[in-house]
DNA sequence: TGTACATCAGTGAACGCGCGTTCACTGATGTAC
DNA sequence: TGTACATCAGTGAACGCGCGTTCACTGATGTAC
C-alpha cells in the first residue's frame, strides 16, 4: 500500500474510529441515566447529534452497541485492577491481592452502571457473544497469577482449614475445571477458598452498590472495611509477604 | 359490623384479593421472560384477561406493582430460608447456617428473575419505598440469630483470625452498626468474617444464576460445591455443633 | 496534475409497534332504610 | 322483604410519546488511471 493511500486511508479510517468512540462515550452516558435494558439508539444519536439512522453506519444493530460497551467495560476494569497489582512488588502476595480487589471496587464506584452492565442482572433479550468472553476473564486471571506465584507449601498449609470439611466427591468434581484453571498443585481445599474469595469480591461490590449494605457498614468508612475484608481472604488463601 | 354486611365486605374483598394476586402471578410470568425495566403494565393487564386501565384499580402506577412485586419477593425468599433453618436443631449451628445459604441459593434457582429483581442492578428509575425494607432483612436477621446462638468463647476463638489483620480505626468505625446489630459481645474481627460470610453468599447466588460461574465450577456439581463453601464459611465463623 | 468513478457518512421520511396514564362511561354488586 | 342509592370493577377510546430498523437519497471524500 503506497504512502498517500495508507495517510488517505488512514484519515477516514481515524475519523471513523473517532466516531464510533464519541458514539460509545453518549451511550454510557445514557446507561448511567437509564440502565442497560432501556438503552436506546435513539437517544444516543441525538446526544451525539447525529439523526438515529447514521449509528447503523458504526455499529449494526442495537445489541451490537451493547456489546461494544460490554467488551470496554471489561477491558478497562482489567487494566484498572492490572495497573494497581502491577505497581507492587512481585513477592507482596497479599498486597497484590488486597490491590486487586480494591482496585475492582474503586473502578465499580467510578462506574457504576458500566459495572451493573457486565455484574448486574443479564439484560433480557440480550446474549452476550463470544467476544465477551476474553475480556470478562481479565481479573480472574490476574487473581489467578497472585494465586500461582504463592509458594506450594504454604498453599497447602493454607488449605488445611479450620473446621475444614472433608469435600464430598460430587464437590471434588465440580471444582475440577477451576483447579485446573489454578495450574498444578493447587488442592481442593485451596480451590474452595479461592472461588469464596473471588465471588465475594464481586459479591461485596454489588451489594454497595446496589444498596444491600446501607445499615450495615457506615457509608463514609466503606473503603477501609472494604480493604480489612479482602485482607482477611488474602489470610484465609495463606498468602503471607 | 352486623354479619351480613361483613360477608358481603368479605365477598369483596375477597374478591379483589384474588384479582390482586392474579395480577401479581402474571406480573411475574412476565418478569420472567423481559426483565424487571421491561415489566409492562399493558402486557400484565393483556395476561389477565382485562383492558390496561382496570390495573389501575389494583395498583396506583407501574411502580406500585413492581413495589408489590419486591416486597413479594423478599418475603417468600425469606420464608424458604427460615422454612429450612427452622428444621435443624437449635443447637447445629453449623448446619443452621449451611440450611440458610443453601435455602437462598435453592430459592433463587426457581425464581431466577425475582432474585434478579431485589439482588440484581437496580430498576432504573425507580427508588425503593421504605414498605421494603423489613421483608428486605429477613434472611438478614435469621443469618445473624445463628450467630448470637454461638456461645460467646467460641466467637472470640474464631476471631482469631489466620493472618488476623489489625483493623483500622476507620474500619472498627464502619462496622459499629454491624457490631450493634449483630448483638452484644461481637468483636470487630467477628463483624469483619461475619459481613464477608454474608455478602458472599449473595456473591455466589448471583455469580452463578449470571452466569460468571461458567469455566469455573462445572454446572451439574454446583450444589456440592456451594454446600462445601457454606460450610467453610460456618467454619470461619467459628460455628462448630 | 487532472479527471471520472467508487466509496462512504449522514439525512429524512416512513414502517409498525408498544408504552403509561386519563377520562367519561356502563353495569353489576353491596348498603341503608 | 323491597326498593333507592352508593360503591366499585372493568370498558374503550384517546393523549402524547419513544422505540428499532429500512430505505432511497445527497454530497463529500478518497481512488485509479
Amino acid at each position: 500500500m503506497p504512502t498517500t493511500n495508507g495517510r488517505a486511508q488512514g484519515v477516514r479510517a481515524r475519523a471513523r474510529a473517532e466516531m464510533r468512540t464519541e458514539i460509545l462515550d453518549a451511550a454510557r452516558r445514557q446507561l448511567a441515566q437509564e440502565g442497560a435494558a432501556a438503552l436506546s439508539l435513539r437517544a444516543v444519536a441525538r446526544e451525539v447529534g447525529m439523526v438515529s439512522s447514521a449509528v447503523y453506519r458504526y455499529f449494526d444493530n442495537r445489541d451490537a452497541l451493547l456489546t461494544a460497551l460490554i467488551i470496554d467495560a471489561y477491558d478497562s476494569l482489567g487494566a484498572a485492577a492490572e495497573d494497581a497489582e502491577g505497581r507492587l512488588p512481585r513477592e507482596d502476595l497479599p498486597g497484590r491481592w488486597v490491590a486487586i480487589a480494591v482496585a475492582v471496587r474503586a473502578w465499580a464506584l467510578d462506574n457504576p452502571s458500566l459495572y451493573a452492565l457486565v455484574y448486574g442482572s443479564p439484560v433480557p433479550g440480550y446474549a452476550a457473544p463470544e467476544d465477551t468472553i476474553a475480556p470478562a476473564t481479565r481479573v480472574t486471571r490476574l487473581l489467578a497469577a497472585v494465586l500461582q506465584d504463592a509458594p506450594r507449601t504454604e498453599v497447602d498449609s493454607a488449605a488445611a482449614m479450620p473446621s475444614g470439611p472433608d469435600l464430598s466427591p460430587e464437590a471434588v468434581e465440580g471444582l475440577a475445571p477451576l483447579v485446573e484453571f489454578l495450574g498444578p498443585g493447587t488442592t481442593d481445599g485451596r480451590a474452595v477458598v479461592a472461588l469464596m474469595a473471588w465471588t465475594w469480591i464481586f459479591g461485596s461490590v454489588s451489594f454497595e452498590l446496589f444498596g444491600h449494605l446501607s445499615g450495615a457498614v457506615a457509608p463514609e468508612r466503606r473503603t477501609a472495611v472494604f480493604a480489612a475484608e479482602a485482607q482477611q481472604a488474602a489470610g484465609w488463601l495463606g498468602l503471607t509477604p
